[in-house]
RNA sequence: GCACCCGUAGCUCAAUUGGAUAGAGUAUUCGGCUACGAACCGAAAGGUUGCAGGUUCGAUUCCUGCCGGGUGCGCCA
């Protein structure tokens, strides 16, 4: 007996065939299957219902008719009731987890299952995507935290990810920072803090360019000698990108983040001309107050509220290199799917942008990808305004990074005084960071995010220091009994017995379905929450059932519980970028 | 003015997209370490899901109208 990855999607083709042998074959009978309430079962279906109110029928009848066409083996594995008027409940016998337990026995075990949900497929995801030559802030946080965990999440579930970081290094503010740099530049600040000493360059520019000053024109003229190739500005812009890049890049170190490219707008800068002729061609984009606009005459704002393509003085903007970004992505690197990650306020731009698109790749016959906004919340202080310093000013992400492990590390050393510095230093990092990544991607990114250093370091409830916990103790085991975790001694194990080991058994199948559903909503807090109530079964489990007993059957048994879960928790906080201990 | 997001227990959040008695954590009150990490576990209590209608076997979810908060709407990205 063995059942597959996906239990779920197991039972809904199984009752999709018994449906088709009850006489219900194209008539659009869906069962849908999903995980129950642990009160009812640990499945349910309730396609019977909508099926039988559209065909008036009885839903329970129908039902009814359906369980008793099921497959023998679906009968052999679940027990099966029904209940209400017409729910189909399902839960798994122990022999059927525990057979579900033994198949899946290995993180690597667990991916290649998963991978069939994208395998073959291509998605690019654009996050993260700072301005070059400013300091990242936390505005700059739920971008790259969220899109990092995307695409470890389609990755897993077998896409080919492209990650790139779509950087903002085009654009006026290149004409003031040079005016700037050229003026007062102190090469000891550019040593020691290049990014701090631009941004200190770009306000005195900016302050020395007033709008109508002939000082503006100098910086307007700095900025046209880097668009015609002027060797010196284009030198100089170059050194901004690399000490940017190289700034950006110790912040995503420490989230765990790699970029594939970083292809920022100074990319698409000279792919813009061929925006401007197949949108006029087609006939979605027309001249409009010497500006070229697409409207969208269906769409009840768009056909009044323009997509600015090309500004009056000719110049492109980030409408114009979006596209251009979108066909790239189409073509080079022949995209299934694009995901952009960028905070709300962006939403009628990409909503606008994707129209375009869609109309645009139709009428020239290209092979358009999914394409997704991905969007979320503002990060607000604990009074419901935007994140700032006691002074006001814009909190650095690598100060709010620092300060993440500072409070682990003094947390560590509260609980843990006598493990040595350099060990609570490495659990610190992967602690305080880990809160912060956690705390983020735990709550529906569609709202606000309100940031407290109390409630994601808390070490129970929804957080990373819980299910770091659990799995420091479940390593904890192993260690003192003298076993590799990964090579568990469980050739013995036997299906769960106790209600603890049941209720833990359960939740480990159901992850399947939380990669599921978290992937296909490129909505991560549904794997931290499965993974909070894992660690939840676990800790009660923990508590209710001692694992090193004498009796070698119970002892293999639970075992095979305590590996199941560590590999389970291990793999879905990687999946979502926080790194795991051996102690905390 | 038009549009989008949000409004759920004192507080911070869930609710698998229309399913069963709306769930967690926190705060409060009880109980549990001579068992592998008590950084834990168990229990109690806490609700007119912003308000008012509507759709149906069933609504936090969909529709309409209000009320509050946030955000966006031609040459920044």
């Amino acid at each position: 007996m063995s059942l597959p990855f996906h239990v779920a999607s197991h039972l809904d083709s199984a009752l999709q065939a018994a449906a088709n042998t009850v006489g219900l074959a194209g008539r659009g009978f869906s069962p849908e299957v999903r995980v129950a309430d642990p009160a009812h079962g640990d499945f349910q279906a309730n396609g019977a219902l909508a099926f039988a109110k559209r065909e008036k029928q009885n839903p329970r009848a129908l039902a009814q008719q359906i369980v008793d066409a099921l497959d023998a083996s679906v009968k052999a594995d679940f027990d099966i009731s029904l209940a209400g008027p017409g729910f189909i409940n399902f839960r798994l016998k122990p022999a059927a987890l525990f057979a579900w337990l033994q198949t899946y026995d290995s993180e690597e075990h667990l991916q290649a299952a998963a991978a069939a949900a994208h395998a073959g497929q291509t998605w690019v995801v654009d996050y993260s995507s700072p301005n070059t030559a400013k300091q990242m802030h936390v505005g700059h946080l739920r971008s790259a935290v969220i899109g990092e965990a995307i695409c470890r999440m389609l990755a897993f579930t077998g896409a080919r990810v492209i990650r790139d970081n779509h950087l903002g290094d085009w654009g006026t503010q290149f004409g003031k920072l040079i005016y700037g740099y050229k003026r007062w530049a102190d090469p000891a600040a550019l040593a020691a803090d290049p990014i701090e000493e631009l941004e200190r360059l770009y306000k005195l520019g900016h302050a020395a360019t007033p709008d109508g000053s002939p000082e503006l024109e100098e910086a307007r003229a700095e900025l046209v000698k880097l668009q015609n190739g002027d060797p010196a500005n284009v030198a100089l812009w170059t050194k901004f990108s690399e000490v940017s890049l190289a700034a950006f890049q110790q912040i995503y170190d420490r989230l765990g983040i790699k970029f594939d490219h970083n292809l920022g707008e100074s990319f698409y800068n000279d792919k813009v001309e061929r925006i401007y002729r197949e949108l006029t061609e087609t006939g979605l984009a027309q001249e409009s107050e010497g500006a070229l606009v697409v409207f969208h005459p269906e769409h009840p704002r768009f056909k009044t509220q323009p997509f600015l393509i090309r500004k009056a003085d000719g110049a492109s903007n980030y409408a114009s290199t979006d596209l251009a970004t979108a066909a790239y992505r189409a073509e080079h690197f022949k995209a299934d799917g694009i995901v952009v990650v960028t905070d709300f306020r962006q939403g009628d731009h990409f909503e606008q942008l994707f129209l375009t698109v869609k109309k645009w790749f139709a009428a020239k016959n290209y092979r358009l990808p999914e394409l997704h906004h991905v969007t979320f919340g503002a990060v607000t202080g604990e009074d419901g305004k935007a994140l700032k310093t006691r002074d006001g000013g814009t909190i650095r992400l690598k100060a709010l990074l620092d300060e993440a492990e500072e409070r682990a590390f003094a947390l560590v050393t509260e609980k843990n005084a006598e493990l040595p510095e350099t060990e609570r230093r490495d659990i610190a990092r992967a602690v305080g960071v880990g809160a912060v990544q956690y705390a983020d991607l735990a709550q529906n990114r569609s709202s606000n995010y309100v940031f407290s250093w109390d409630k994601m370091l808390a070490l129970d409830g929804n957080t990373a220091p819980y299910l770091l916990y659990a799995v420091a103790r479940i390593r904890s085991i192993f260690r003192k009994a003298g076993l590799d975790p990964a090579h568990p001694p469980v050739a013995s194990a036997s299906a769960p017995e106790t209600a603890q080991e049941l209720a833990l058994a359960r939740k480990l199948v159901q992850f399947s379905d939380a990669v599921q559903i978290a992937t296909s909503q490129l909505r991560p807090h549904f794997l931290c929450l499965y993974l909070f109530e894992l660690a939840g079964a676990y800790s009660g489990f923990y508590a209710a059932d001692k694992v090193i007993v004498d009796d070698p059957a119970v002892r293999a048994r639970r075992l095979l519980l305590c590996h199941r879960t560590l590999i389970v928790l291990e793999t879905g906080l990687h999946l979502l970028g926080l790194r795991t201990l051996e102690r905390m």
